[in-house]
DNA sequence: AATGAATGAGCATTCATTCAT
DNA sequence: GATGAATGAATGCTCATTCAT
C-alpha cells in the first residue's frame, strides 16, 4: 500500500502543478516511480484517483478543522459553526491551490461522501452532534438543507473570492459572509 | 454567419446529448453540415465555442427573467429581486439539460461578462437600476458583495437541488432558498 | 494436479464464452481460483493450455463416437466409418460452441496428434483396425491421404454449416456429405 | 485513395512476413510513409484492413484463374471446372505465403462475399454461368452445396499439403484430390 | 470564405511474465 | 508447490489543428 500512497501524493503534486487535464499518468507514475501497470493495480483511471484524492484532502481540511474547535468554549453552537467556517475560509485561504484543485467540489456532496465513509466516521459523529445542538426556528429536515446552503454557500464564494479574487478579495468578503451566516441560523 | 449559428446549433445539442468532453469538433462540424476549417475559421477552439455558447445561454434565460418582472408591480426592489431569481429557479427546473451544460458557471462571473458585453447593454442598466433602487444596511460596495454572494448562492443550490437532488428536490428548497434571500437583504 | 484442471476447466469456460483472444490469463487464473504465477507452472503461455484443451477436447469426442460404434454391426468398414462420421456431425451439431471454440482444427492435424500421443493409444488402434479392413482400390498410400480427405472435409464443411450455416443448415448438407463420403470411398 | 493503397500493399506485406498478430499499425503506416491517423481514416481496425485485403486477393487469384480457361475449349463443363481448381491449386502452391495469409479463408465464404461485391460483378457471372451449364444429378439447390463442399475440400486439403505438407506433398495430394472432384460430380 | 484530406503528438490501457516470499 | 504484487514494453486509437486547393 505504500506504492498507492507515493501514487497518490504523486498524482496530487502534478494536479496542483499543472492541472488536472494537463497531466498525464505516465508523469504521475514516473513522479511516484513505480511502473505504469502498478497505477492500474490500484486505480481504475485518472478518475478514481481524482476522486479518492479530492475525498482524502476534503476529510483532511474537515479534520483540522474539527480538532480545532475541539477544545475551545462557544457561547452558542452558531458561533461554533461560524468559528469551524472561519477556520476552513483560513485553511483555504492559505492553500490556494489546493482549493483551485479541490473546485468547488469541496461542498457538501463531498461531504456528504465523507460522512458516508466508514474511513471517516468520527467526521460523522461530529455532524451529528452539531445537528442536534443547534436550536434554530427549522425543523430537523430543515436544518438539514439550511447547513447544505451554508456549506454551498461558503464554498462557492471563498472559491470566487480566492481563486478569482470576484467579486472582491477574500478580506472583504469574509465578514459579510459569516455576518449572513449568522443571519440565516438566527431567528 | 449563417455557418457560425449552425455551428453553435450543432455543439450546443451535442454538449447536451452526451456532454463537452465527449463531443469531438469533428462532430460538430459534421452535425453543422459544415467543413472541418470552417469551425476555425470562427472559433479559437472547443473552449471559445463553448464560452459563447455559456454567454449566449446565460443572456438568454437572464433576459427572459427580465421581461417577466418588467411590467409588473412590487411592493418592493426586494420583491423584484425575489420574483427574478424565482422566474430563473422555475426555469432552469423545467430546462434541466441546459442546466447541466451551464453548470454552476450560470452565476456572477458569467452575469459579470454578460454586463461587460456591448451586446448585452440593456442587461447591464437592468443590474444598475436594480442596485440603485435597493434600500439595506449595506455601503454600495458591501451591496455588490452580497448580491454576488445571493447569485452565486442560487445558482449553486438550485444546480445540486435541480441535477443531483441534493439535499432535496427543488420544490423543498426553493422556499428555503428564497427566504434566505429576504434574510440576507432585509435589516 | 487438481490445480492444473482446475485451471483448464476455466480456460475452457471463459475460451467458449468470450473468444481466445478476449480472454486474458488474469481471467483464467481468478475463475480456477489459483495465483497467477501457478499458471505458469503448467503451461507455458495460452497457446500452450489451448492446445492441450483441444486435444483433450477433441480426444473426447472421437472416444465416444468410437465407443457408439463399438458394439454394433456393419455390413462393410465403409458403412462404418460413415456411420463413425455421423456421430461426429451430429454430436458438434449438439455443441455448437464447443465446435466454435476448435474451430477447423477439429481435423486430422489433431486427430494425427492424438494418435501420436501415448495417452491416446486406444484412438490410435481404432485407426489401424479401421484402415486395415477397410477395401477400396487404393493403394495404402493412397488410402491415409484419402481417409485425411475426408476429415477434412467433414471438419471444413460441419463447420460453417454448424457455425455459419453455409451453404445451408447442417441437416440439408449432411445427408450430402454422407454421400460424398460413400463416393469416395466406393470404387 | 493513393494512400489508402499504399496501406492496403505495406500491410500485406508485413502480414506476409511476420505474421497479422505480430504486425502493429505503427509498423503499417510508416512502411507505406503515411501518418498513424490517415490509417484510421480508411480503416476502422486491423480486422478491418485485413478483410479488405483477403478479399483483393481473393479476387485476384480468381480472375487470374478465370481468364486462363476462358478461351480454352472443354469437352465438359466439369472438366472446366476442374482446371479451373487445378489452375488455384497451382497458383497457391508457387505463392505458399499468399496462402499461408489466406488461410482457409481463401473458401465459399469469400468467394461469396466476393460474388456479392459488385465491386467483382464479373465473377458473379462466371458463376452463374458455371453453375447453369454442369450437367449433374443433383438439383440445383443441392448443386450448390456441392460446389461448396468442393471448393472447401480443395481449400482445406491444399492449405495443409502445401503449408503443413500434411498429409503429404500436393505433388501427391493433387491427383487425388482432382479425381475426388470427378467422382462428386459425375453421376 | 470554405473545404476536408492529412497529420502525428499524445495518451490510456493491457497483459504476459517474473520473482521474492 | 504456490503465491500475487509489480512490472513496463507494446499498442491501439483519438482528435485538435493545418494548409493546399
Amino acid at each position: 500500500m505504500l506504492k498507492q500512497n507515493r501514487l497518490l501524493d504523486a498524482a496530487y503534486n502534478l494536479f496542483i502543478e499543472k492541472g488536472i487535464t494537463n497531466t498525464a499518468i505516465d508523469e504521475i507514475v514516473k513522479k511516484a516511480g513505480v511502473a505504469k501497470g502498478t497505477f492500474y493495480l490500484y486505480f481504475k483511471d485518472k478518475e478514481d484517483i481524482l476522486e479518492k484524492l479530492i475525498i482524502r484532502k476534503s476529510a483532511e481540511i474537515v479534520k483540522k478543522a474539527l480538532n480545532e474547535i475541539k477544545d475551545r468554549q462557544f457561547s452558542s453552537p452558531t458561533d461554533k459553526l461560524i468559528c469551524f467556517m472561519e477556520y476552513i475560509i483560513d485553511y483555504l485561504s492559505k492553500n490556494k491551490y489546493l482549493f483551485r484543485f479541490l473546485k468547488k467540489d469541496f461542498s457538501w456532496v463531498f461531504f456528504k461522501k465523507i460522512t458516508e465513509n466508514e474511513e471517516f466516521s468520527e467526521i460523522k459523529a461530529a455532524k451529528e452532534t452539531f445537528l442536534s445542538n443547534i436550536k434554530t426556528g427549522y425543523s430537523p429536515e430543515e436544518l438539514e438543507i439550511v447547513i447544505f446552503m451554508i456549506i454551498e454557500l461558503v464554498s462557492s464564494i471563498t472559491y470566487s473570492s480566492i481563486v478569482k479574487e470576484e467579486p472582491a478579495p477574500i478580506e472583504k468578503v469574509k465578514p459579510l459572509l459569516l455576518d449572513t451566516i449568522r443571519k440565516i441560523l438566527e431567528n
